[in-house]
DNA sequence: CTAGCTGCAAAGCGTTTGCACGATG
DNA sequence: CATCGTGCAAACGCTTTGCAGCTAG
């Protein structure tokens, strides 16, 4: 409890309730390793404390959203998933389209296209959390023994 | 009709007809600037061929990714939209996670990094069709007027 | 005390599937 | 003529919403 102080002081601040659901939300995105569905974060939750709803969690997602404290992505097919933000170092994604597999890939890859890209269009991208899409070592060994051009 | 049988042939070639219906829903893919998600395909269609099921939409849809010839991405909060692929010029998008807007951004910036990744990691990664979120010029200005910390 | 939050139940929406008929190659 | 694709309708799963009661500040 007493480590969420400061995201509770933020909740506060801006307007919202610190209830034990939120709380236990919370707790459960800060310590998972990211990727979780909500239904994922409901199960969690509700090992101890049976009487959570769906709805809550969404609802609470979504406050957490708006707060930018966890951050949505997208892994391929219709799998929505959270993340707590503000973790030390900055990750991102290399989701396999083949074989559906999650690698990590380092920040050092990217910091330098946002503020590329702010300084061409004055366009500000969230590069917290990176989703990309591809072939992973094993699928494309797999499915391209032959020679093959790109497009 | 006669600007599709590269395409045709491509389906033929891995052992899928080429019904009218599919040509349709390619017609619109390749003549549209991309973004439309099914049930745009489907309204589209529907134009000249009243009959078409979204079924059908989805069907084609799911063979002609596998083929690669068009892209799936997410734009946000559940809008699944779809693209032809092997257009000239890569692009990708800038998408304000505020207004929704959609802005394009160069090849130029994300040339660099596949050839990276894949140099690390072995991942390769399908830099077609890139989706980053953000805040536009417009709503960054609008939402932060005073000065605000990175994250 | 008064917003705001919760659980419940039901609706909503995009997507998928089973099936019998029809078209393609 | 065999196979694959279609339309239809129904199912599905995730997400959202309306509502009455409850709780945090």
């Amino acid at each position: 409890m007493s480590c969420e102080s400061e995201t509770v002081q933020v909740l506060r601040d801006r307007g919202h309730k610190a209830t034990p659901q939120r709380l236990m939300i919370l707790s459960v995105l800060r310590h998972a390793d990211g990727h979780l569905t909500a239904g994922n974060i409901l199960d969690q939750v509700k090992i101890d404390y049976p009487y959570v709803d769906v709805s809550t969690v969404y609802r609470t997602l979504s406050v957490l959203k708006e707060l930018r404290l966890v951050s949505e992505t997208d892994m391929g097919t219709g799998d929505t998933t959270y993340e707590w933000l503000r973790k030390q170092g900055r990750h991102h994604h290399l989701i396999c389209r083949e074989c559906g597999n999650v690698a990590s890939l380092d920040d050092r890859f990217l910091e330098d296209l946002g503020a590329q890209i702010l300084a061409d269009s004055g366009f500000k991208p969230d590069i917290d959390h990176f989703a990309i899409f591809g072939l992973c070592v094993g699928c494309a060994a797999r499915g391209q023994p032959t020679s093959r051009n790109g497009h």
